[in-house]
This record gives C-alpha cells, structure tokens and sequence, in this order.
RNA sequence: GCGCCUGUAGCUCAGGGGAUAGAGUGCUGGCCUCCGAAGCCAGAUGUCACAGGUUCAAAUCCUGUCAGGCGCGCCA
C-alpha cells in the first residue's frame, strides 16, 4: 500500500513541474508512513514541509497543489492537508478488502517481496570456537543472525547462510591437552589439572569416549612429562610447554586422533542444539581448510607484493594504519606463526571472491575493534569494503535473580544454551533475543524466564494462532458453512471498530517486513506481531465469530484466517513455531 | 587515556527529525451458563540522564558533561 501513495505523490510531483514552473529537486526521497492516530488517516508524508523552501511556497500551499495534482486512485478515499503541512490519505474500504484477499490467495508467501531479486547475499552467524558448548550469550547471535537471514531471504534475496569454524590455532590445542589430561586421570592417578585448560564437565565427558575406544592407548606420554612443568608461575607459559610436550611425546599423529575426536564431538553437539533451535547452515566454512589450501599464504604473498607488508621484531606487519587503523597489526608472528587476523583476510577475500553482491557478518560487539583491520585487508587487497557489512550484537548479561552469573568458557562456569532452551523453551528462548534492537544490551534474568515462562510474549501470540486454529476446528464440529470465495465478496458487512482496527493493521505486515530487513531489524516483526494479536484478542473478547447469520459468520472467518496466516508468516521469519493447539 | 554501544514509566524495553511519547511486566478493580481466562476491559505513573546548539519542528541530529557495558595483544 505505501508503494502504491508513493507512485501517487511521484506522479502529482511531476505534473507540477510541468504545470506550475515550480522548482525544487527531484531526489528527495518521498517517504510515507503509516500514522500513529486515527484521525490521520492511514497514511501520511511530510514531503510538502520538505520540499516548500525549494519551491517558494508555504508548506500546506504546496500541499494543497500536491494534493490538487493527485491522480484517482480507488484505494484512496481522500487526501487531507493537516497541521503544519501534513498530506494525510484516507483509504478506502476496498483497499482494505483487497489486502483480505491477498492474504489468501498468497498464503505463506504473503509479505514476500522481491526486493532483493537476483542479490546475493552471504550471512554468517555464530560462528563460536568449538571449544565447548555454546552459552546463552552465542545464542543470541544464533537467533539474531538467522532471523536477518530469514527476513533478507523473505525479501527476495539469495541468501546463504555459514558458520566459520575456527579450528586451528592455539584454543584447540589447549582443548586437546585438556582432553588428554583428563583421559589421563581414567588411565591411572589423579594428576594436575591447570587453572587455565578448558575446566567444564565436557571435557571428562569426551575423555571417557576416548578412554572407551582406545583404553589406555594414549597414556604412556605421561610419565615423559617433565616434573618441574607443574610448578610453573606464568600459567599461559605453562599451557604452551606442556602442549609442545604432549605433541612431542603422544607423536603427531595420536595428538591429532584426540584433537579431532574433541573437535567432533563438540561441533556435532553444537550443530544439534542449532538445529533443535531451528537455525540451519548452508556451509561450515573450516578455518583449517584455507592453510591447506594455501588461501592464506596467497593472501599474504598478495599483500606482499603491494607493498603492504613489513617485517620489525621478526614478525610480519600489515600497514593497515594506511587504510585508518589505529595502528598496523601482525599477520605472521615471530614464531612462524600466522595470527587468527591472517586467516581471517583469506576467509574474507574468499567470501569476496565467491561472487556475493553483500557480505554480512554478525559478531559479538566485543570483536568492534576487529572492523577496522578487516575492511583495511579488503581495501589492500582491492577489494571494496563497504560490500562487508558488520552487525554487532550486544552482549546477553545473564543475572539469577539480582546476581550477575559471572561467565568464561575456560572455568567452565556459565550456563549452556541447553539450560536455556530446556529452561524456557525453545521458542520463548528465540524470541526472547530478538524482541530486542541487536546493539541493546540484554539483560537476561534466568529466574524471570523461568518464573515467568507462561507470561513470555511468545506464548501470547502463539495463543493467538492457537484460538484461531480452535474457532476453525469448532466451525467444522459444528457444520458450519464457510465459502471462501463468497466470505471474501461480503467483506464490507464487517464493521465493528476491532474488525476496521485489524483491516488497517494487516496491511502494515509487508511493510514491516520490508522495514525490518532494510534495517536488519527483526525485533519490528516481534513487535508488530503483538501488536496484531493483541487486536485479535480483543476481538475475540468482544465479538462471536460463529453466528447464525452466514454472511456475517463467513466475513469473520475469512478476516480471522488472514490473521492466522500473518501470524504464522511473522513467526516462520523469527524461527518460532505456529502451534495448533497448546 | 582512546574507540564502539547504551541512558525513555517502579522494572524490561519500543519509538531514533514530525502531530497528544508508547508497549510488556508490576499494582488496583471488574469480566467465563458464551468459539480456549496462556485472554479481555478499566484505572494511576514520565525532568525522554544533564547542559548548550542546529530549524518551521528535537526523546530523535551536533557538541560537551555525568553514569553503565564492551573493546583497545606477535589471544582466539
């Protein structure tokens, strides 16, 4: 609908500048917006106050011209001019109609654009080291990203959708060594566990499995360690020898056989739990597969070859302090090593050379100062960095009543997105992180969910869905008639002040949807869908829907159906479900 | 110290140049012989952190101050 006003005011627009001689610039943007009160109309731009200085007139003057020069339009009732320069358009009753009837015949496509035709477009989400299981902080990542995702692909976009893996690197070799320690304790005596290694439950879990398949297989290695190792001061110094010392004694090969049966388990168990949430990956990008692909090297002889370059303290230094970093950052360090920072050019230039119109990447708000270097390496390379785009979310606090839970992957001590989940469900859990802005921060207060499970607003526009499913059941226990194509041509019997509500707010749904993928915003579809269950729920409150009078009962049922399906629509895009019953 | 995010009702948050600033929750009082009461209806609540500025118009944009969160490694 608000397509449709813009296309009008376009057009009135350009017969006064051929009529009048009036000149103002053509590429202010017309916005409309839907009003906030009633006796605004249904919609209303403010283009005459923004475009009265350029013309020479006064506001509601050109108004009145823009309004005068307006072609017919059978969706519109009227146009007003009001306050300071308002053009306020009244619809008509059959452009409500018409939306009911759209509806219908779209179904689940209905709010489908195709905005985004022929747009590529890359999301990565999540994307958590697989160190452990994933905490209710990654969570809100999870439901974040896959919300944009769906929203971009409900626009028309081609959407893919990755999780980068990041398993190489010095955090997975802490998590083999955590490992084979505690595998150690299954074989034999206790033995020293340090401060710093991966200290979760997990971890023994994966050990065990280990201990099952290969009994003591990997315990000889043990008695090579030297005895000094443990009395360490410097505790990350301490994790590194001992890791060169594990290494050097299990062999390459047994050192990887732990490695990768951790690594496994650990995915295998954070893709569960996504896919138990209902968020799905195209690719699982692997870090480890762009050294063995020589993606990285490539990258770095790249930049090398521009001059971008410098070796200073035997490490490698990329100038990305030419391209407004703060300063210029390591890409090889002076052990041979190349940083995380490296890779992750060669995973970006990867991405570009994929061939995505836009690349899009949410990160945790704590990775901010990562934005800079990244679009710097881009630029470096030739690249443009505005096709990255970076959406950071905030971090999700998590408090036991009034008590912050203090949480580190390392100790092991933080609540898993399982609690959550088997806390709160699955459902009120996704919608709860997305009812937010993304750069808000999130406080979430676990006994509240919890105590609170049965008044979390999912459950109230589920329930929504779930009287309508009922009323539909009770229609057809009953014998009722309903035809839909009759109900539809007896639309205009429905007049009551929460049937003329709904009429005007289901038609907002295509743009909301439309707003919110612009914006990479899906907390307006959370709070447009209770918006609109609210206004159900007060006409189910006030109006019986199966009456006598078949007219009158099959206009209801088609008004009520049209809300079912935009409920579900909105609720598909958040990734929750559209229970029949409950 | 520098950078990013935030400050709106008791609490959790929408609104982010436009008309009288809104929801949820909590509090008080009503509504089930009636399609599902996980619901509805009614009532009270604001120094939009503070101070300047920009303009027809500022909660919204700019500057500064105060307060909170996060980041500023040859960690990932």
């Amino acid at each position: 609908m608000r397509p449709h006003i813009t296309r009008l005011i376009e057009q009135s627009l350009f017969e006064i500048r051929n009529t009048q001689s009036l000149h103002f610039p053509s590429d202010i943007p017309i916005v409309v917006e839907r009003t906030r009160d009633r006796a605004h109309g249904d919609l209303a731009s403010n283009i005459a106050m923004l475009l009265a200085k350029h013309a020479g007139l006064k506001p509601r003057d050109l108004a009145r011209y823009i309004v005068e020069n307006l072609p017919t339009s059978e969706l519109v009732e009227k146009a007003d001019i009001a306050g300071p320069g308002f053009i306020n358009f009244f619809l008509s009753e059959r452009a409500n109609h018409r939306v009911i009837a759209d509806i219908h015949v779209a179904g689940d496509q209905y709010g489908r654009s195709d905005a985004g035709a022929g747009i590529r477009i890359l999301v990565e989400y999540v994307s958590t080291n697989p160190t452990g299981p994933l905490h209710v902080g990654h969570g809100r990542g999870a439901a974040y990203g896959a919300a944009v995702a769906n929203l971009l692909e409900t626009c028309g976009y081609q959407v893919e959708r990755e999780y980068y893996v990041n398993d190489a690197g010095r955090q997975m070799d802490i998590l083999a060594l955590s490992v084979w320690l505690r595998y150690l304790e299954l074989c034999g005596p206790p033995c020293p566990f340090p401060q710093k290694a991966y200290q979760g439950d997990y971890i023994r879990a994966i050990a065990a499995g280990l201990f099952e398949h290969y009994q003591d297989r990997f315990s000889a290695a043990r008695s090579r360690l030297p005895e000094g190792i443990w009395q360490m001061d410097d505790l990350e110094d301490q994790l590194d020898v001992l890791i060169d010392n594990v290494i050097t004694h299990l062999g390459d090969t047994d050192y990887r056989v732990i490695q990768r049966a951790a690594m496994d388990e650990i995915l295998r168990d954070i893709r569960e739990e996504l896919e138990s949430m209902n968020i799905r990956f195209d690719h699982w990008f692997s870090e480890t597969s762009l050294f063995e692909s020589g993606k990285v090297d490539n990258c770095i002889s790249k930049l090398e070859q521009t001059g971008e370059l410098y070796l200073e303290d035997g490490a490698t230094w990329f100038r990305s302090s030419r391209y407004g970093d703060e300063k210029d950052r390591v890409v090889v360090r002076d052990n041979g090593q190349k940083t995380y920072f490296a890779s992750d050019i060669a995973y970006h230039l990867d991405k570009y050379e994929r061939g995505f119109n836009r690349v899009i990447n949410v990160w945790g708000a704590d990775h901010h100062g990562y934005i800079t270097r990244v679009k710097a390496a881009l630029q470096a390379l030739g690249q443009d960095p505005d096709r990255l785009e970076i959406l950071l979310v905030q971090f999700a606090v998590l408090y036991r009543g009034s008590t912050k839970v203090q949480m580190s992957t390392r100790s092991g001590n933080y609540v898993t997105l399982r609690d959550l989940c088997d806390e709160v469900g699955k459902d009120a859990a996704r919608f709860f992180y997305v009812t937010r802005r993304s750069e808000q921060h999130l406080d979430f207060d676990l006994e509240l969910a919890k105590s609170q499970s049965s008044d979390n607003p999912v459950y109230y526009i589920q329930y929504a869905h779930a009287r309508i499913c009922s009323v539909l059941d009770q229609l057809q226990t009953r014998r009722m008639e309903y035809l839909p194509e009759r109900a539809l041509e007896n639309l205009s019997l429905l007049r009551e002040p929460h049937e003329l509500a709904i009429m005007r707010t289901l038609p907002r749904y295509p743009e909301v949807v439309n707003d919110a993928a612009e914006s990479r915003e899906p907390h307006q579809i959370a709070f447009y869908l209770r918006d609109l269950a609210t206004e159900f729920h007060g006409y189910y409150n006030s109006q019986q829907f199966l009456i006598e009078d078949t007219c009158h009962r099959e206009a209801r049922i088609a008004l009520i159906i049209a809300i079912r399906q935009v409920i579900r629509n909105g609720l598909a895009i958040l990734g929750v479900s559209a229970p029949e019953q409950m």
